[in-house]
DNA sequence: TCGCTGTACCAAAGCGCTTTGGATTTTGCT
DNA sequence: AGCAAAATCCAAAGCGCTTTGGTACAGCGA
């Protein structure tokens, strides 16, 4: 059923079916229910193709994801992220466009969603410092909103991120005021803004305390288990090993209890840890009581917010970008303790 | 850049411009090289919504991803599949749309997916016994492939799937064989297709050797960390508990590790613990030597093939529904052992 | 030379919608 | 009653592409 055809059945023309669907006043109210109802009726739905062309709009926001082809990684994060972002999309009649991107060939994939005009606007997923994206987004004139942010950009932009650099100086605070002083680091890919800014948030914390900060308890890679496992071995293994641990994801720390448990210590007494959590729907931090001390962030939240933030801007280009700064939660779970006295 | 403005610099007319962007054979070569050149140059690209209008297809696919309201559970595996199928997507001009459904509403998103002409095909995610979005999409007539099975439906449709019975077997049977017989199942929810098929492999293998199923070792719900490690905590203080585990995913498998742990028992001695493996990306199962015993397949693999299928399947209609039944690997790791003697 | 067959190109219609610029009828007011 | 304004509705153009149904011209054999 298309408008034609709906209108022809209701002995209407197209542009008064048209104005009575999309809320126009310049049409009857009892006309307008008489559409509505027959639309129903014959479950019409205007077509977006036809809709977009007619409007110039593409109705549609693109996501681009990432992929390292080096490590073939996709952000674990995402998942839940898009839940989030979709339903908002949907209330306001937007698609959810989803494209792949090879390290290099990024520029590529927006350029082309951009000359296809297949989107209105995309989110940049996992900014990098001094992302390259930015420019190219703001020069080719697609709108953007970045989920996180990146150091260094010298041009405004709108952005929604978790105050990482807060979340780990306060999750660090935590550990030293339980008498830690050797604490390990356990970070995500330090080339990536939030991992440089907890890192940043850490080393803060340490240098307010007086306390050294030891490169050799200090790793950065891809935030899995296997990551959190080895670099929590080797960090054990260490003359003076941590006694605490700062993990950037749930799964890196559960790599890096794995470690701990296998080294016959025991977490919470003889090492603690505390993880950042993106509380994903599928990998919970325990059940009444996290099981992992962790500064929570809702990924899935940032996704619903971070996506009326990029309509709004397409509704109104006049608006200055926004900017949201999310706080973490600090919960207690039962992975921190007081740090082992030294005998 | 448009059709129009682009045809007008080379002083051809549009009509000559697409058919030589498009490879039609009534074009001098010539002609042709210009116009790819100048298209390239002005970095020109058809649009997407007004090649779907003319052409009546709309150039993209759609994902639907369940989402249950209860449990506000994003499937893990998303993320990884997404990307084997994007990347197939975008060789062939196709766009990939993605739409979050709640529980009740998902048969009004495919509907509305159809009416509004947003995509030419589906993928049908984590089918349930008897799905009913099979005979939906049937009726309504929109092209879909099933990633996984759907046990019941009884027309036929096109699927592709992981033996997951087999694979089960298989694990049990290697459990059977290092003389386990009390061995517990952590399962996915059952009245998803791949777990009730899991659940008879499971039972298939046992009953097979005479080894009772005993279904106080047998759970049942979604596969998080901490229902993992629930299951196992409960199972080891039976009376007579397991000495073998079989998990339906890594996260699962890392949460009944830490039951095992937790307990003072070692994996791989006291409790043997199997589990299947999505390889997702960013849950590898170890380093060279595999953590856990798995029964292994590429999730990402999966969705880079299924979305061949389904791009097949819509460029030719008549062609017979396509059935591709992967079998998983058997990795074994350091996770299984000899069943203890008992004393 | 004429007709005929390709080859290479083009004008215009059409995809399903929105929107502009009227046209017609009603209403409100004097 | 008479007339402007408001209320309703409509025909047709246009969004950017593909495709149908041509035309024009060169080349060829008779």
């Amino acid at each position: 059923m298309n408008l034609k055809q709906l209108s022809q059945k209701l002995g209407l023309s197209q542009t008064t079916v048209s104005r009575a669907l999309n809320g126009y006043p310049e049409v009857n109210e009892a006309t307008r229910l008489r559409v509505e109802r027959a639309a129903a009726q014959y479950h019409y739905r205007p077509s977006t193709r036809a809709k977009g062309l007619a409007t110039g709009k593409a109705l549609a926001i693109g996501h681009v994801i990432p992929i390292s082809s080096k490590h073939e990684m996709v952000n674990p994060i995402f998942g839940d992220f898009i839940a989030g972002a979709g339903e908002t999309y949907a209330r306001h009649g937007y698609e959810m466009i989803l494209c792949t991107a090879d390290d290099g060939q990024e520029e590529q994939v927006y350029r082309g969603l951009k000359a296809r005009r297949a989107v209105d606007g995309v989110v940049v997923h996992g900014p990098r410092l001094d992302d390259s994206r930015i420019r190219l987004l703001h020069d080719i004139g697609l709108p953007f909103v970045v989920h996180g942010r990146s150091s260094g950009a010298t041009l405004p932009y709108a952005w929604l991120d978790v105050n990482n650099r807060h979340a780990f100086q306060r999750a660090t605070d935590f550990l030293l005021d339980l008498g830690h002083l050797r604490i390990g680091l356990i970070n995500g890919m330090e080339c990536m803004d939030f991992a440089h800014r907890r890192r940043d948030g850490y080393t803060i914390a340490m240098l307010a305390r007086g306390v050294p900060v030891d490169p050799s308890i200090m790793r950065s890679s891809e935030m899995t288990e296997d990551f959190g496992y080895q670099s929590t071995r080797d960090m054990l293994a260490l003359g003076d090993p941590p006694t605490a641990l700062l993990c950037a994801s749930l799964i890196s720390a559960l790599g890096a209890r794995r470690a701990v448990e296998e080294a016959g210590l025991v977490m919470g007494r003889d090492v603690s840890i505390i993880t950042h959590d993106d509380d994903l729907s599928y990998l919970k931090n325990g059940g009444d009581i996290p099981i992992f001390t962790a500064t929570r962030s809702s990924v899935r939240a940032a996704g619903a917010r971070l996506a009326e933030i990029l309509l709004g801007g397409i509704a109104d280009p006049d608006l200055p970008h926004q900017n949201v700064l999310l706080e973490a939660e600090l919960m207690v779970g039962r992975s921190t303790g007081p740090a082992p006295r030294k005998d």
